[in-house]
DNA sequence: CGTAGGTGGCTAATGGCGTTAGCTTTTCAG
DNA sequence: CTGAAAAGCTAACGCCATTAGCCACCTACG
């Protein structure tokens, strides 16, 4: 008679992702994430191994959604108009979903499940900074220049770490200027 | 007959802070505490309030520490040695406490507890940039752009971020530079 | 149309944790 | 010397993750 639940593992990290998106990262619980999709809690383990493999799984969505959402923002663009609005995109993601960003991996190179996201991202970068012509070494610190920028201007954001939010993007539109400025003084 | 523990306040957070130093912010437990201070669980609410609380007295002691040692480290410089100063012993103070650093708050101004100390800290960046004659938003937003820089890059670091260690060292100075040439141009 | 097996759900139970209550013992001021 | 505050303890509660074992549904195959 009573109807199944229908739960896939994607339906748990979608039900999981809107928990964190509510309430942040601490309240991700088994038990929360089961009344949510209305089943008992070791129901869950039919579809994850535990809830440290949840986390693994929110962190691979929001990786791989950061890098289709700014893979989108890039496409067509090139140089400073490529590298301005994928500064930009990071940015908005991470105000349109402040919370969950403190699921994102910081590591996803050392994840053997967000491996490919991480590198995804990575060549991302890469690939909007290809036209500076940048070789060797000096593509690999460009790109981890840009990634200091982006993460650490949103990781203080979104955990409200900046005093004031007052000329926050003033503040992140000289960081974005800054970064170009260099990149264009060494090519 | 048994003596006494002779707890402290004081003494409950140096063994914490161990704790979190060895093994990380998630194995910073009551029951980890209290063991490793000889006393039983129960025991350590005659000195903190709770687990929160200790959380937050730890990263009042990470952000006291961190304030102290690059007060020390700034005073008596000035200018572009100054600033190189500052940041310089912003990364070498997490690469010495990786762990630790994922205590320390981001928003201390939020925290009746910590406002005091992180005001100290952002009043420390102000005075390091005093001589480069920054008036009203423009102090602002120098002051958020370094902090950005230093906590992009440590919090990257000290969290394995970076796929290979390789060149950090040149990256972190390309970042440091990247800062000063910007400060110069504004000046 | 039926039936066997796998799948997805359930309840019960365990162990670790934070926290509270209430008791006992130490310490030390007067 | 004494009494009370301070600092420890044990017992107990509830929440959580996790495991074991059970049952009902769905489906593929006869």
């Amino acid at each position: 008679m009573a109807v199944r639940a229908g739960l896939t593992t994607a339906k748990v990290v979608d039900a999981a992702l809107e928990l964190v998106d509510e309430q942040g990262v601490e309240a991700l619980t088994l038990a929360a994430v089961a009344a949510r999709t209305g089943v008992a809690t070791p129901s869950l383990y039919k579809h994850i191994g535990s809830l440290g493999d949840l986390r693994g799984l929110i962190g691979l969505r929001v990786m791989e959604d950061m890098t289709r959402r700014f893979t989108e923002t890039v496409v067509g663009r090139s140089g400073d108009e490529a590298v301005r609005a994928l500064m930009h995109a990071y940015r908005a993601y991470v105000q349109e979903h402040p919370k969950r960003y403190a699921a994102a991996p910081m590591d996803p190179l050392h994840d053997e499940l967000q491996r490919a996201a991480g590198l995804k991202f990575m060549e991302l970068i890469l690939a909007t900074l290809r036209s500076y012509g940048l070789e060797g070494s000096d593509a690999i610190h460009a790109t981890r220049r840009l990634r200091v920028i982006v993460h650490g201007f949103a990781s203080i954001e979104s955990s409200g770490g900046f005093g004031l939010p007052e000329g926050l993007g003033d503040t992140y539109d000289q960081l974005v200027r800054m970064y170009l400025d260099d990149l264009r003084g060494k090519s």
